[in-house]
DNA sequence: TATTGTTATACTCTATAACTATA
DNA sequence: TATAGTTATAGAGTATAACAATA
């Protein structure tokens, strides 16, 4: 069968059964280090996230330095940026350089938070993702994503449609 | 309370970046997979995986088959088939054998936006994740997430919270 | 004018529990 | 009693656009 109108070539097994255990693995050990943050730290993984990279730097971030790499729009970081405040696990203050910007800091609590939790995501990750893996196996895969990783990051963004134009949207 | 007090050794950087690396890379290709089949037409990636999975089999499911391996909550699947059963895409009816059972099966309609959305949504695998990627490489990483799916389907659920693990752990 | 961040708002999705009805 | 499914509802999260303040 003919697909599609440009002829592109369909997924061949091999790359089907590739994709899809690939998408379901990761979205099973998402799911489990959810349970256990927000069991053992009544967090998410996006707040964990945010909380760790303050932790970790140990110096203030501004929002746009602190959304980078979290992929949230502007508003959605002042969200959880809120959130995290009104939990007193980071404050946000004016910067003395620049009057338009909002520093970001861990306060001991937002550490503390993340050395409480740490032992047990590193726990779930262990168990669920390493322990059926070999030396060899995850070098094997930390090459491979990184490649596909930072093909992705150079792709031009390219969110709007290629085709499309032919029918009318669905419903 | 320190939860994981075990003496969990921590991972090492090697470990830690491919952990990193692989929720970033599955979490970037999520995402461009959601902007086409949102663009394209006008669903999420769950309706895509509901109606794929009709559209394939051939055959009505009832919700609960449906919501096999769609791990939602069966409020979830009633709430996402309503939305595609509005739009036209999947009929719902009553089963002849077991009149407490609904029976989903996907229409013309639904089939067709499955076709069309499908060439769009291999190339944006195909570009994002395989482009970079030699025939070696995609066995690697079949395996080797097969590997982990599996070990994570046969691992306990385990999602009760850590605390009171001296108790008993049963109802 | 461009940039930083907030707010207002609307929408999507998910989860829980109560409920109906069948088996 | 157990199972299939729906409903009601509440909550988290996200996205967009309008906005104010500063560079």
């Amino acid at each position: 069968m003919t697909t599609g109108e440009q002829g592109v070539p369909p997924l061949d097994p091999s790359e089907l059964g590739a994709y899809f255990v690939l998408t379901e693995a990761v979205s099973l050990l998402q799911y489990q280090v959810e349970q256990q943050l927000r069991a053992e730290g009544g967090i998410s993984y996006v707040q964990f996230q945010l909380l760790a990279r303050l932790a970790h730097l140990d110096g203030p971030l501004t929002m746009t330095e602190l959304a980078d790499g979290v992929v949230y729009s502007r508003s959605g970081l002042t969200y959880q940026a809120g959130l995290l405040e009104k939990a007193g696990l980071v404050t946000r203050g004016p910067s003395p350089e620049d009057d338009r910007v909002t520093l970001v800091a861990v306060t001991a609590d937002g550490r503390a938070l993340v050395e409480r939790v740490l032992p047990g995501h590193v726990q779930v990750i262990r168990r669920l993702l390493f322990d059926p893996l070999t030396d060899d196996d995850l070098h094997h895969v930390a090459d491979i994503m990184t490649r596909v990783r930072d093909h992705m990051r150079t792709q031009p963004p390219r969110s709007a449609a290629p085709r499309r134009s032919r029918n009318s949207p669905s419903a």
